[in-house]
RNA sequence: UCCCCAGUAGCUCAGUCGGCAGAGCAGGUGGCUGUUAACCACCGUGUCCGUGGUUCGAGUCCGCGCUGGGGAGCCA
């Protein structure tokens, strides 16, 4: 059972339970014996009345399961409680009893039912499933449905996880800037930020919403040891896919005196801890996705949190990929980046299970990666999972002054545009590796969810800004 | 940004060859002694996405636009 409610003793509110503290559904559920007169406050899900007495599910969204509230006639509680309807909020004062009646273990036998705040008979979510599509278009309900109650307390507990796991290994969490000016981190389009009337003066140069923490932590990471940066990300690019959003959550960790294989090692580490998390820690949530979006993904996670990933590089991958019969509409040719079809079919056909593709062409990849000892391809990984594709990108990063400048000069980047990262490299410069994983592309994972628009409260895509 | 598909009641959808706008669910009313997305009876529901056109007549055919979805590119 967890702690009092923090709020026990101060609430404000009026109720009538004469100063008993309320308790949430989760624990009143999971309790092993009576726990007397509670208090419980929540939204009512349906309401089955009958001439003699009354049921209400009431939700907290502390968990998937409603509380059987049961209302005998004739009293105060049984007429308020006939009268509820879908969506309103109440609470409800009682005694916690076994329950007679089959399906639940324990119910509330209500003394007193208070209406709290009334719900009329347009309110959109019914006693039925409904179309992501709808829920979508009503982002600032869909969190009181089942899918999408459990899908958010999923995506708050692999937050704590991901902070629990990289804390435990002694990873400090940076929070770098939102506000960036560097507009050349190497991924994507920039959103400008402006301040009003003020215009670009309010920094003295122009400023932009940040595409990536990664080269701000890096410089923490030369000086903290490891340490990781866990928050928002904005891409202007005009992506309409069900994999892209314009405001997303990233993880990127980044490893001081590391190479490429820890970086793999942490990458995979984090991503089978996260899936086995979900699969023990969050069974109950985890249910709603098995049973209604997708049967086989219990043994898909199985399968991520308990095998090893494949580790292959990237010339390998071109050999399996050429070598397939499989029929790709884009040709395979080392030196050309790898197309979604070729991920799928890695990881979905080939090897069934997460793989991680190594050592890069250079020619493809960005400033910062580490140039092998072959001069043709950099310290560079990709993980790829079914169903999602890409989901941390990474590499050991170029660590030698004259390399990234000769790098940097080849791709037509001025050096001085980054002088205090250049300046890493002069002054007690180290090896050092980090990646990006992309925090909704874990929970499309996790859940089986296809859209990346259902994995974020609020999703922000071209075009679309409503709530 | 490109390709494809869709838009009809609060929701999910049917609507034949161009000829009076339909069903289930939700909602309302009543009934029901333990229900589990309860059940039974009865009741209401429309800018057929918008706009222009073809036609005696358009939900239906054609053009344009908007919105949503699927796929591609880019990437996390």
């Amino acid at each position: 059972m967890s702690p009092p409610s923090f709020f026990a003793e101060s609430s404000t509110m009026q109720n009538q339970g004469q100063g008993i503290a309320p308790v949430r559904v989760k624990d009143l559920l999971s309790a092993a014996a009576p726990l007397g007169r509670v208090l419980v406050r929540g939204w009512v899900r349906t309401v089955r009345d009958h001439k003699d007495f009354a049921f209400v599910e009431v939700n907290d969204g502390s968990c998937l399961k409603n509380l059987q509230v049961v209302a005998d006639a004739p009293s105060a509680a049984y007429d308020t409680a006939a009268a509820l309807s879908t969506g309103a909020a109440v609470e409800v004062a009682g005694d916690m009893v076994a329950s007679p009646g089959k399906g639940q273990d324990w119910e509330l036998r209500a003394e007193t039912v208070v209406l709290v705040g009334a719900c009329p008979e347009n309110y959109p979510l019914q006693k039925k499933r409904h179309s992501d599509e709808f829920l979508r278009s009503i982002a600032h309900l869909r969190p009181r449905t089942n899918k999408y109650g459990a899908l958010f307390r999923i995506r708050s507990a692999m937050a704590m996880a991901i902070h629990q796991f990289l804390g435990e290994r002694g990873f400090l969490w940076v929070h770098t800037p939102i506000i960036t000016s560097s507009d050349c981190e190497g991924a994507g389009e920039l959103f400008e930020v402006r301040a009003g009337s003020r215009g670009e003066d309010f920094f003295g140069k122009p400023a932009y919403l940040t595409v990536s923490g990664q080269l701000a932590v890096e410089m923490f990471c030369l000086s903290l040891g490891n340490v990781y940066t866990f928050g928002p990300a904005f891409r202007a690019e005009d992506s309409n896919t069900s994999r892209h959003a314009a405001e997303f959550w990233m993880v990127e960790p980044e490893i001081a005196f590391g190479d490429l294989a820890q970086d793999m090692d942490l990458a995979e580490a984090l991503v089978r801890h996260l899936a086995e998390t979900v699969l023990t820690d969050l069974a109950e949530d985890l249910s709603v996705f098995t049973r209604f979006v997708d049967k086989t993904l219990e043994a898909t996670l199985a399968t991520v949190a308990r095998e090893p990933f494949a580790r292959i590089s990237y010339t390998e991958a071109v050999d399996i990929l050429s070598r397939a019969m499989a029929k790709f509409q884009f040709p395979v040719e080392w030196g050309r980046d790898l197309q979604s079809e070729h991920e799928r079919f890695l990881t979905e056909v080939h090897f069934k299970k997460p793989v991680i593709v190594h050592d890069w062409p250079l020619s493809i990849k960005p400033f910062y990666m580490r140039v092998n000892d072959d001069e043709k391809t950099v310290a560079a990984m990709d993980v790829l999972v079914p169903r999602v594709g890409e989901i941390v990108g990474g590499s050991q990063r170029e660590e030698r002054l004259g390399v990234l400048l000769s790098r940097m000069e080849s791709l037509g980047m001025n050096p001085e545009d980054y002088g205090w990262y250049v300046d890493s490299r002069r002054f007690g410069s180290v090896p050092h590796a980090g990646f990006g994983l992309g925090f909704e592309r874990l929970l499309m994972l996790v859940t089986g969810v296809t859209n990346i628009r259902d994995v974020v409260p609020y999703p922000r895509t071209p075009g679309s800004i409503e709530f």
